[in-house]
DNA sequence: CCAGACCATATTTTCGAAAATCATATCGTT
DNA sequence: AACGATATGATTTTCGAAAATATGGTCTGG
């Protein structure tokens, strides 16, 4: 699928105001759209083609969502970033993919297996393609987050899913804000392979405290790295 | 504040959209709107007032918090109601608001205390004009999320205040669709006095658990009580 | 030189018409 | 009668003009 082909009107199915909402995610988390930047009518206009309306509507979904800080009368912008909200972000995290992890191993049957097993395989060969810079693959980050995803699937609790998504597209934010500034990736694999297997093998204690490690010291990576940026606002 | 005179256009300060949006969730949250019920435009227009472009923000914004369920190209509905959603709900909001009455109790100051205290005390108030029928008193249902979100404020984190909101929304419309069904209140007025007690005593590990029952056992009643509303859909 | 009022411009917000899409009824064919 | 295609009406979705509001600069009086 070339994305670099002329793109259709809208994808099929949807309607014009969810396909902005969902390109304007990408873009906010990307920080092609960098935080605190302002979002004006004109500009959205001309770059993504749809009228005041539509865009009105996307903006306020994303900030429902905590992506767009909506300023009454003042139009919108891009959520700005600060150590707090990380901190905040990280925290909730945690808080929230432990209990689906405990969850998802105590309920997850063969297909959630085999789930786990096949996107992790994904990704490491995604990974051997370019093992240096990895965030910049944008394949990289739809691997990552799908094994991610599959790890608490079979949590049962859509609702919880839910919160858990938000969180990690606002954390993964985050990570691209460092990713410029950060001077080597982190043994990732490994600690996906490490968690896979703890997770496999029903070791919720384990899979728990590594998944822990793995969301802290991400979001220490960034602190540290975009340290600059998260001071500056 | 007479809310029976005639309404102002909208509140100051605010977009006729996040003013609509606010009616809007207080309405499905009342269960006036009940669960299930097709938003139309032509109706929405007429009973609010406003444009189809500005009802659509509403309802975009009210489905990204799960009170309105929205079908691509087939409109609006407000979210229906299942067994499987209040158990998510429930389990989710136990599992959020145990933790943020740690941290509040952890950090809280004299001014969180003197919140306590005083949001219980209103509430004490309120109920003693009408202990037959709490639920009917718009009065009462400001108190009483007053009460709750004042226990929790002092947790540090805005994030998790704001998902902690939404569950609460979404937790006092199951409370709505079986209080007219239900014969008596429990002694809820008992509950959280010790409640409150507990928190200003700092004693973390009761208060944890006066919580996680009083969240449990609301919910079980709703179960009990609307099981007919529950099954239907 | 500063503070406040005023105007002009930029930007957001709202509206209803028009286009697109869906649901339903009707008809023709097998 | 059953089925599929098609037309018709109902409803949602999108658009750009128009209204409302904010912003920034200029002028005036102290």
């Amino acid at each position: 699928m070339p994305d670099s082909a002329i793109r259709p009107r809208k994808e099929f199915g949807k309607t014009i105001a969810a396909d902005i909402t969902h390109r304007l995610r990408e873009e906010i988390i990307a920080c092609a759209l960098p935080p605190g930047e302002p979002l004006r009518f004109d500009v959205l206009r001309e770059r993504f083609g749809a009228s005041f309306t539509t865009l009105r509507e996307a903006l306020t979904a994303l900030a429902a969502e905590g992506l767009v800080d909506a300023q009454e009368q003042r139009g919108f912008r891009v959520a700005p970033v600060s150590r707090q909200d990380l901190v905040e972000v990280t925290d909730a995290r945690v808080l929230i993919e432990v209990e689906l992890i405990r969850r998802a191993i105590e309920k997850g049957d063969d297909d959630w297996e085999i789930a786990v097993i096949s996107t992790l395989h994904r990704l490491k060969r995604i990974e051997q393609r370019d093992p240096e810079h990895p965030l910049r693959d944008p394949e990289w980050k739809i691997a990552h987050r799908q094994f991610h995803e599959a790890l608490v699937s079979a949590c049962g609790s859509a609702t919880l899913l839910a919160i858990r998504a938000e969180l990690f597209d606002r954390a993964e934010r985050y990570r691209h804000l460092s990713a410029g500034f950060r001077p080597r990736p982190r043994d990732k694999a490994g600690e996906h392979q490490a968690i896979m297997q703890a997770a496999i093998s029903r070791n919720a204690d384990l899979a728990v405290q590594l998944i822990e490690t793995h969301i802290r010291s991400t979001s220490d990576n960034v602190a540290k790295y975009a340290a600059h940026l998260l001071d500056a606002e």
